[in-house]
RNA sequence: GUCCCCAUCGUCUAGCCAGGUCCAGGACACCGGCCUUUCACGCCGGCGACACGAGUUCAAAUCUCGUUGGGGACGCCA
C-alpha cells in the first residue's frame, strides 16, 4: 500500500513531522528535558488480520504501564512482511485494540515507511566499524551450518568476510557479487549485561553471539535492526514484550550501543501457553485465541482485559476484579510472574467455550455491573440476533431493565441473552429437550392441566406475582398434584428452559398475554 | 549441539528478594451442604501443591549446588 494512502487512511499527518525529525523538537531546554524524561512505550504488532490474546496481553501491560506513569503509548505496525500487510489485516489489529479499550497516543506508524532509515543506520554502523559487508553466499553458509549440525557442533558464522581489505571489497562489488551486512559483535571475553525488570540480571557472552545479519543481500533490513532504529526514533524508554524477545535483547543492546543511543529499560513477560505447554496460535487453536472470538461470543471487553492481565501478573493482594482505575493504580512490573502461564482451554468442551476463569470473570461482571451499563451491551446483542424492539428503549424501557436484571445471574456471556434468554424477547424459541422430557412428557395430562392453568391466569383480575402463585397452587390442590408439576411445566413451556428465575417473577416478565397464549398453544398441541 | 530463562493445588496465583508467624493463603474448576418445589446467584464446608536430591542453618517453599522437567533464542522471519 502506498505510504501516502496509509497516512490518509489513518489521518496521522499531524504527527509525521515530529517523528520524522526528532531534532526539531525541544530546541528549548525545558521542553527537551521534559521529552527526555517522558515515559514512552510501544506496541508493535505485525499485521495478521486479528489480534491474538497473547498480543492483547502485551498491549495491555504496555498500556497499563503508560497510564500508570503518565507516559505515551505508540502503536507501530511492523508491516515489513508485505504480503500479509493489507489494510484489512491492519484493521483487524486496530479493531481488537479499540474493542478492548486499549488506547494509544501516537500512531499507528508503519515500519515500512522507515526502511531507508534502517538501511542508513546499517551504513553508519559500517562507517563506525560496527558492521561489515559479507559476500558469503547463503548456499555456502547453509552447507557449513549443516556440516556443523551433523557433527553436533555449534555453528556460528566464521567471520571470513570480516577482514576483507577495502580493495577486495571494491573488487567483489565491481563483480556484482551480492552481499549482506553483518553486525560486528565485540571480540574478547566481555559480555552484554542488562537488568531486566522482570527477569533480573541477564548476561550474555560476546562469544555466544554470532555476527548477525542486519541487511539482506537484496538490500532490505532485518527485524533486529529495524526494530531498534524505530525504537530509537520513537524515543522508546521502556520495552515490555514477550519472553521470546529475551534472546534478542543482547544483540539489540549491541546495536543501541553501536549507534550511540540510550538503551531502554527492558521488561520481558512470561508467555501464555496451551495446556500442552505449546505456544498458542490461531493455526493450531483456532478462533479462541483471537480477541475477535471474545467480541463475537459476548464477552465484556473489560472482563477479557481483567482475565488477561491476571495471566502472568498479580497484585500484592488477593484482589482479582478491578476497575480500570484500580488496575492502573495497582499495576506494577514487580508483580510480573517469571514462569509461563497456561491458557486453560479444552477444545470441544460444551460447558466451557474458553478458559473457565475467563468465563467466570465475565459472568461476574455480567451479574454485578450497574444495570445501566449492561443494557447497551444487551441491546447490541439483541440487535445482532434480530431480537431488538425499539420499544425496549422507549415505553418498555423499565420492563427491559427489570427483565435483564432478572435473568442475568444465570448467564455467563452476552450471547446468553439471545440464547437461553430468547423467550423473553421473542415468541419463537427453542425448547430444551431435557426439561421437555422431565417436566412435560413425563406427565400424561400435562397439556390439559396447563390449559386449565392458562384459563385461570387469563381470568385473573389482578395479574400479579402473588395472584399467579395463588392460582397455581389452588389449581394444583384441585387437581391433587404437586404445585411443582405446574410450576416446572409452565417454566418449560413459557421459556423453553430447565432453569430460570423464580417462576412467578418469570411470569411477570413474560406478561399475561404472552403467558396465556403460550400455555394455550401448548395445551392445544397433541 | 550452544546459550538463556523458568519450576507452589488440575488451572491462575500469594508467600521467596530481607529463612521461623506456612503441616503453605486466595481465585477458578470440581465435590458436598444451606437457600430454592427449578436452576443459578449467594453463603458454608471439602478435595487439592512447595518437581527431585544434596548442602547451609537451631530452623528452608524461601539461600546454594546438582538432577529432572518445561519454555525460549541460536534464520538473508517478525
Amino acid at each position: 500500500m502506498p505510504v501516502l494512502l496509509k497516512r490518509f487512511i489513518y489521518s496521522n499527518l499531524k504527527n509525521y513531522t515530529l517523528y520524522k525529525f526528532p531534532a526539531l523538537i525541544g530546541r528549548g531546554n525545558i521542553q527537551q528535558e521534559k521529552i527526555m524524561s517522558e515515559v514512552r512505550l510501544r506496541f508493535p504488532p505485525s499485521p495478521t488480520g486479528y489480534l491474538h490474546i497473547g498480543g492483547a496481553r502485551t498491549a495491555i501491560y504496555n498500556w497499563l504501564y503508560v497510564k500508570k506513569h503518565n507516559g505515551r503509548l505508540i502503536l507501530r505496525i511492523e508491516d515489513t512482511d508485505v504480503e500479509r500487510s493489507t489494510k484489512e489485516s491492519i484493521d483487524g489489529i486496530i479493531d481488537g485494540l479499540n474493542w478492548l479499550g486499549i488506547t494509544w497516543d501516537e500512531g499507528p506508524y508503519f515500519q515500512s515507511d522507515y526502511i531507508q532509515e534502517h538501511i542508513a543506520a546499517a551504513h553508519t554502523l559500517i562507517s563506525t566499524g560496527h558492521a561489515y559487508k559479507c559476500f558469503c553466499t547463503k548456499e555456502v553458509l547453509d552447507v557449513k551450518r549443516e556440516a556443523a549440525v551433523a557433527a553436533k557442533a555449534t555453528y556460528q558464522y566464521d567471520r571470513s568476510c570480516l577482514h576483507l581489505t577495502p580493495e577486495e571489497i571494491t573488487l567483489k562489488e565491481a563483480q556484482n557479487i551480492p552481499h549482506v551486512i553483518r553486525f560486528k559483535v565485540p571480540e574478547g571475553d566481555g559480555s552484554v549485561v542488562f537488568e531486566d525488570k522482570v527477569y533480573g540480571h541477564i548476561e550474555k557472552s560476546y562469544k555466544d553471539i554470532e555476527d548477525f545479519v542486519i541487511i539482506r543481500s537484496n538490500g532490505t533490513p532485518l527485524y533486529l535492526l529495524s526494530n531498534v532504529v524505530d525504537d530509537i526514533r520513537d524515543r522508546i524508554t521502556h520495552v515490555i514484550r514477550g519472553q521470546d524477545g529475551l534472546g534478542n535483547t543482547p544483540r539489540q543492546i549491541l546495536i543501541y550501543e553501536a549507534l550511540g543511543a540510550p538503551v531502554p529499560v527492558f521488561a520481558h513477560m512470561s508467555l501464555t501457553l496451551d495446556p500442552q505447554k505449546r505456544k498458542i496460535s490461531k493455526r493450531s487453536h483456532g478462533e479462541v485465541v483471537t480477541v475477535q472470538f471474545y467480541k463475537e461470543n459476548g464477552f465484556l471487553p473489560w472482563a477479557l482485559v481483567n482475565f488477561l492481565v491476571l495471566l502472568g501478573w498479580s497484585p500484592a493482594s488477593d484482589q482479582e476484579i478491578f476497575t480500570p482505575e484500580e488496575l492502573i493504580d495497582i499495576y506494577s512490573l514487580e508483580g510480573m510472574n517469571k514462569a509461563n502461564s497456561i491458557f486453560n482451554y479444552t477444545k470441544d468442551d460444551p460447558k466451557f467455550i474458553t478458559d473457565p476463569k475467563a468465563l467466570s470473570i465475565n459472568a461476574h461482571y455480567l451479574r454485578t455491573m450497574p444495570i445501566a451499563d449492561l443494557i447497551p451491551l444487551v441491546k447490541e446483542e439483541l440487535i445482532a440476533a434480530d431480537l431488538w424492539d425499539t420499544a425496549y428503549a422507549g415505553e418498555k424501557k423499565e420492563w427491559f431493565g427489570n427483565t435483564v436484571d432478572l435473568i442475568r445471574s444465570r448467564f455467563h456471556i452476552l450471547k446468553d441473552f439471545s440464547g437461553p434468554g430468547r423467550a423473553y424477547f421473542s415468541d419463537t424459541y427453542e425448547m430444551d429437550p431435557k426439561p421437555v422430557k422431565k417436566n412435560l412428557e413425563k406427565f400424561e395430562h400435562i397439556r390439559e392441566w396447563l390449559g386449565l392453568l392458562a384459563e385461570r391466569f387469563e381470568h385473573l383480575a389482578d395479574f400479579s406475582r402473588e395472584e399467579t402463585e395463588r392460582a397455581t397452587r389452588e389449581l394444583a390442590d384441585e387437581l391433587d398434584i404437586k404445585a411443582g408439576i405446574l410450576i416446572n411445566g409452565t417454566r418449560t413451556v413459557v421459556t423453553g428452559q430447565a432453569a430460570g428465575a423464580g417462576l412467578f417473577d418469570v411470569l411477570m416478565a413474560i406478561g399475561k398475554d404472552r403467558l396465556v397464549a403460550r400455555l394455550k398453544k401448548f395445551s392445544a398441541e397433541s
